[in-house]
Order: C-alpha cells, then structure tokens, then sequence
DNA sequence: CAATCCCTTGGTAGCGCTGTCAATAGTTGT
DNA sequence: ACAACTATTGACAGCGCTACCAAGGGATTG
C-alpha cells in the first residue's frame, strides 16, 4: 500500500477548489490564466484562495507542466563588482514577476560553465543568461539544441547562441586609448589582471590603437592571470615603471588596478596627470570621487542585466524582442587623472 | 486521456533501472542511500546511470519526497561588497554538495523580508539562511514554526531563532573607539550610512565609549539614511568639519566612507593622521593599500558564509553543531591612518 | 531442523498539479 | 428552425520519483 493519506491542514489545489465550487483543474486555470474563466467562478476562486491562504505547490507544477519558471543565470565571479551590478539589474527586472532565479558561479571557468550548463538544462529553466560568448563547443551545442530563450551577456560578437545583450570591449579600449593619445600621451602602458576573455579583447583594442600609431612597445604591457585587486593594480603598476620607466599614461583593465596605480603614484611622488596620466575601466562609484578624480569608461552594468532578463521574460511568453543583439555601448568619462591638455 | 507516452529520448530513474537489471525503487536508492546496497548492484546502476547521462528530476524528487534541497538565502543587498564576500562563501560551503541555493534580496526592509520568508517557506526548503537579528515579530513566528534549520548571520544576539553566527557590533565598534582615544585622540566623529540595524549597533558602541571617557558630542556624529559610497564619505566628512571643526579623528561605519573621508582629507589638504586620524569598518581589500593605508575593523564575512552554511548542511544532516551561537569575533587593524603614537 | 534475525530487494500507491481531450451551454448566421 | 461556432468547464490520466510495507534469502541460534 501507499502512504498515509494527505494530512488534514495541508490546503492543495483541491482543497481550493470545492470551497469555490468549481473542479480542480478551473481552479488551475485560475492561476495561469484567469481570462479564461468566468467573473463569477475567478472571482469564487480568487476568495477562496486567499481565504485558505493558498501558495501552489511548484515542484508538483513543474512535474506536471514539464517546465518551471527559474532562470539559470551563469556569472564567472560574484565577488567583482561588476557581476553584482549586473546581479542586481537582473534581480530587479524579476522582482515582481512569476520567476526566480538560480545563479551559479563558474569561476572564470569555461569547463565549469559547461557542466553547470547541463546542470541547469535538465531541470528544463524557463530561460538563462550566460556571461560572455567564450563557451566550449560542448556548451554551444547543448545551448543550440535546447528551446528556452538564452541571453548571453557582457560582451557582444558575431553569432549568438540566441540573444546577446553587452557592448564591444575591444572597440571601448580603443576609445580609452584614443582618448590617451588625444591628451598627448605616448608611452601608453597596459595593466591587466585575470585576463578573461573580455579583458584579452580589451588588450587587443590596445594592441592594435597603439600599433596603429606605431606607439606599441611590448615593455608596456604588464599582465597577469591572478584575480584582480587595489593592492595587485600598484604591484603591476610599479612592474611597469621598472620595465619601462619612461611611461607617461597607464591604461588599467579595470578600475581597482587603476586605484591601485593611483596610490602607488601617490607613494611614489609621481604626479597624476601632468607625469603620469591615469585611465581605468567601468567607471565603479569610487572613481569620481578620488584625488584626482580618475578617467574611466562607463559600461552599463545595471541597465545590462535588467534588459537581459527583460529579454528572456518579453521572449518567453511570446513578445520576442525586434533585435536579439543589443548593443548597449559604454563612455569614455574623462576626469582629471587623465587631463594633460586640460 | 491522458497525454502522449514517454517521449523515447527521455532518461528516467526506469530506464536506468532497466539496464541496470534492477526495479526502479533500487535505482532510487542507489541516489540516496547508496550503502543500502550490495556492492553488484551498486556497480551496475552507477555505470548504467553514467552510461545513459541520467540527471535526476528535482521537481519529482521534491514531489514524491515532500522536501528540497534548496537552502534559502535572505540578505539585504546585492551591492554591497559585504554581503557578496558572504555569499562567496556560503556558494563555496555548498559547492559539490547536493543543495542548492534560492538568493532573495529583502533591500533592508524587514516587511519584505516577512513576504519573503513566507515564499521560500511555501516551497520547504531544506534550510534557510537570513541577515540579521532584527526580524517582524510575524517573521520571528514564522521561522520559530518552521522545521527546517534556520541560521541568523552577520550579528549575534541574545536569543536565536535556531542557530546563529556573526560578531557584536557594538563590540567591535567599542574597540575601534578605544583604539583612536589610546593613540590621543578626543574628538572622534561618527559618520554612518544607510544606518541598517547593524550600522546602529555600531553606533551605540560609539556613543557608550565616548559617554565613558566623558568625550561624547552630539556634534561629533552625522549620519544619513542614503546608500553608503565613496563620495558619499566625502559628504559626510566635510558635513562633520563643519559641524565640528575641532575633530581630530573620524570612525566610518564602512570602509567606502572612510576611503571617501580620505580623499576629503586630500581635497583639503589635511594631513592623515597627524591632523585627522581616519578609521574604517570592515576591511575590504583596498584599506591595506590606500596612501595613507587605513586602519580598519576586520570581520569574517567569507567565514561566516561559509560557517552558516554549513551549520545548516550539518543540521539537516543529523549532525547539529555542539554550539547554535557563534561569535566569529573581529579584528582591530592597526595602519597608518590612525597611527598617532607611532 | 525449525525459529529468528538481518540484509537486500521489490510492489504499490500516490505526492499536487496540468496537458489533452470531450462535453456542455450559449450565440450567431442563414 | 437548424447548423456551426465560441466560450466555459470538467474528466482522466500521468509527470518521475519516493514512502511505506512486505517478502525473499542467507546466516545464526537452540
């Protein structure tokens, strides 16, 4: 024989359902689509509910309907400031509505990030959004062959698995850079840590501005694979100074190495900008408030993953968005740390 | 009818079970218990259920089994760097184990946090994890009612509602006050942010220990509802001189205003810390490596994280940690910036 | 040799909900 | 007046798994 039967406080569907009057299944209906009832049985249906004070059961939901309304959200890091800002526009964008979210981090990762990928899959999300467009061909196919909507964020490129929400890193860098040479700099320096896929695409917008200048000098590029920090930013910046001390600009990966630089330019009397121009990148609250003020570029974090989840949401009940590429560009915000011309 | 049969594709406990020559309730087993079994028959579900690719489904598990493995998680913001290096640590506890968790950002309002509860709890979960001491007396039943382990994290407090970690603020702050009065020190201002409960805590300990050394000044104090941030401590400091001229120290209740307050002190060309003693709270990575370098308050938020969540795996798995209370205690970390004496 | 125990395995039913059809009532057109 | 249609509602079965009970088989005991 089964198991006891269903305890006696224990209000189901059912339950529900008979005080209203009506059958089980109308008493569904309700919840998923109250147009298609009657006002009488949607109005009988909706006190009773709250009356019993009714909260659906989502797991027997999702094994009847054989989907469920969580959005996997894939981000290499939940430390860095920018995934949180990003987190946070997601959040936002979900608050309110029928989904969740169940976040996973892959750790700079892409192995990680396939096997999470399959993870999530065969719990049948109702959407996901994966940060960059550097996954294993494994991950592409298994992307490709599934039918909920994908939005891959942070950065935008050629194919998309699906959507894709985020901006050219390449394209910002080469503005940051252009902006360095427009102040009359010339030993632009490079300051890299983690190197992800996306600060590599910063690097190559470097690699090729200065080049296209015939400024580029390998003694200029400090990089490294270790996760980024203030302190790391002076670290690499004092590198720097050591295998190319005629270095007049420094252009960080991101901007708590360009804090960093700040600090150790600080220590060591260099002054910012008139010795040692100064550029970061994200444009984090902090770096308008320093001394100097530092140079950035703006990337839309918060509004990038607001419109990420939007997307998925619009695209799942039916609305799909006009354009599955956004591309949501970035500012070069020019402050004090970088005006040599000023 | 019903619907349409098996899909033929679809791996389910019974078709493992099937190549494995064993009933579908062995297999079932084989997942959760498997020691239940005899070494054969172990061996060959293991390598029927590789062989196939077989994922379980939670939303059937959840059904049948009338729990989850979903650990619920309430913090108040995703912003702040506080709670992200706790949730880096209760991802990492969970990392590799069978649970997952539901992240609810409650936006410091305890209502929310009420509506909040009442969702996750809806859903059974296996565990819960929510911020702070300072819950609705309706949330405090709710929890009290609930069956699952509940840890309270970042404070701790006379009486748990199950289990508890984190650190006295108001001792933590008594410290830093008595650390500035012992380096000379007398007019020591309090700038505080957001003034969450904990930010509160922080205070009193400030308005106790300078009561005690009969130096306390409303005048010395400002504070603002407003998210915390750099510039924002640059605000606040300057709104405290003119207050209070007179200040010869400043207490932060975070790190981002005492960075801010910093850069004030440069704006304005006061001298760190012969004329303005700058403390902090927290101590986020950039303090050790700021010009001056800050003394701060260091708390154990990645262990925290990581202590709570796995206070909570052990508890549902019998083994209930020998203390419910966990004071994980602070650091006072002495720099430049308030090194008067040295 | 029967009685007792434990270890392993299987049968049965059902968790709470929804997909698929079918049925009923009401409405419109010719 | 009758067919054809739409709007509502309900019946039934089953989603994939596990709780509960029971049974089979071997070892141990008197």
């Amino acid at each position: 024989m089964g198991r006891k039967r269903a305890k006696p406080g224990k209000i189901r569907l059912t339950e529900v359902a008979e005080l209203a009057g009506v059958s089980p299944i109308t008493a569904s209906r309700f919840f998923r689509n109250p147009e298609a009832l009657s006002i009488g049985k949607r109005v009988r249906v909706e006190s009773a509910a709250k009356e019993l004070g009714y909260v659906p059961n989502l797991a027997a939901r999702a094994l009847a309907s054989q989907r469920t309304e969580v959005i996997g959200v894939l981000i290499p890091s939940l430390t860095n400031n920018v995934f949180s800002d990003v987190l946070r526009g997601i959040y936002d964008a979900l608050d309110g509505s029928r989904y969740s979210i169940q976040l996973a981090n892959t750790r700079y990762s892409i192995f990680q990030e396939e096997r999470l990928l399959r993870l999530f899959l065969a719990q049948k999300p109702a959407g996901l959004i994966v940060t960059g467009i550097d996954q294993t061909p494994e991950s592409r196919l298994i992307m490709e062959s599934v039918d909920c909507p994908i939005v891959q964020i942070m950065e935008i490129g050629p194919d998309p698995v699906d959507m894709m929400i985020g901006f050219s890193h390449a394209e910002a860098c080469r503005a940051a850079i252009s902006h360095l040479l427009a102040q009359g700099c010339r030993r632009i320096g490079f300051l890299g840590a983690r190197m992800d896929p996306r600060v590599q695409r910063r690097f190559d917008g470097y690699v090729a501005t200065m080049k296209e200048a015939s400024l580029f000098d390998p003694r200029l590029v400090v990089t490294t694979p270790l996760p980024t920090s203030v302190t790391l930013g002076g670290g690499l910046f004092a590198d720097l100074l050591t295998k190319a001390p005629d270095t007049d600009a420094v252009f960080c990966a991101n901007d708590d190495l360009a804090l960093g630089a700040l600090f150790e330019c600080r220590r060591r009397q260099i002054a910012v900008p008139s010795q040692m121009a100064i550029m970061g990148f994200n444009d984090l609250e902090f770096m308008a408030s320093s001394v100097p003020t530092l140079t950035s570029v703006r990337t839309n974090r918060y509004e990038m993953g607001r419109e990420a989840a939007t997307m998925v949401i619009e695209t799942i009940e039916g609305r799909r968005p006009e354009s599955a590429v956004v591309d949501l560009g970035f500012t070069v915000v020019e402050r004090q740390s970088s005006a040599r011309r000023a």
